[in-house]
DNA sequence: CCTACCGATCGGTAGG
DNA sequence: CCTACCGATCGGTAGG
């Protein structure tokens, strides 16, 4: 470990914290990710760390960003080559499920995020959520228009649904609320994308 | 304001502090309640402040309680007068609903406690949405064993859906991303407690 | 990337 | 209930 690091070193080191950082945001929220802790946990001195960033805002930041990276890859990437509609939206939901009880599981990181003192991290966290509800919006129309849903259905309820319960079931498995959470999510999201 | 005030007037002051904690914690999370924030907004010394309950964890604690009586009084108490079931159930949902748009709302209080440092304060947080989740599939049994849901109803999914919807909500109004966000919680609700 | 340092603020205590 | 103070830690900077 040279003073003085190759430019690949360095996004290497760059990359390492914003990891970390996610990391102890999912776990902790984001109040738990202090310069001191990140030195500590990376072996490294406060001044390197910050200096990849300038501010503690501006990793923050890129931390959102790489937590939402991490779920359009979890949740989004399996299920995008499936058809639009209902068959993606399915596919959609079954990856959630899984990613929301699975190791790599970020949500925290946002939902922690959200009481961020910063007004840039706040807004980007909800654009976050806003684009992903549209989206879902988009794929429950596209079914409508096909016939896969009834036709009383309402894409952008649809969407806040299948958001609710993702959220909730996240709470609930961060809590320990409920051993079932995750079956009675998967139960819930198919009855939600069934006939009423 | 005499240095030594009587028990009376040390109540007052107790109770002042508790519910100024929980409007901060409501608006910008517990990271925001800090001994000098505290102090500086009631006009007292810190050590005024921290006097009353030894540490920050044990006020932490007594503001989660403070926001869960609130909740309970706007959102049980106005419904608690009706037959257990369907009738009761859908009362609950309507306060439930008003209450989530309404000033007194102090849900983010909770939510924000769910990543405290203090197991203590996660553990009490935990116990208050699973308890608040196990009346609600009390009253979801209560409902179904009168008939008044269709007999494939899952009283702790129905429980479950309920309080995601809730949470969603409070999310949405929090960050402004859904103006839409109490009437499709009425809706999708409403949907909930209908037949499948 | 480091050491050495900065002012500000943290929760909390002593003593009255 | 206050003043006065404590050690620890905060984010961040200077300079190399």
């Amino acid at each position: 470990m040279s003073p003085r690091q190759s430019l690949a070193g360095a996004q290497r080191t760059r990359r390492k914290i914003i990891d970390r950082t996610v990391a102890l945001a999912s776990t902790e929220g984001f109040e738990a990710v202090t310069l001191g802790r990140l030195a500590g946990d990376l072996q490294m001195s406060k001044a390197g760390v910050i200096g990849h960033f300038g501010t503690m805002e501006a990793l923050e930041l890129e931390a959102v960003a790489r937590a939402i990276e991490r779920f359009t890859d979890a949740v989004w990437q399996p299920a995008a080559d499936k058809p639009p509609g209902r068959e993606r939206l399915a596919a959609i939901c079954d990856h959630w499920v899984r990613y929301l009880g699975s190791d790599a599981y970020v949500g925290a990181c946002l939902t922690s995020a959200e009481h961020s003192p910063s007004s840039t991290v706040r807004a980007a966290v909800a654009e976050a959520f806003a684009g992903w509800r549209a989206l879902l919006a988009r794929e429950a129309k596209a079914a409508l228009a096909a016939g896969d849903l009834p036709d009383e259905t309402n894409p952008g309820d649809l969407a806040f649904e299948l958001g609710a319960i993702a959220l909730a079931t996240g709470q609930a498995l961060r809590l320990g609320l409920d051993r079932q959470a995750k079956a009675r999510a998967r139960r819930l999201m198919r009855s939600a994308l069934a006939a009423r």
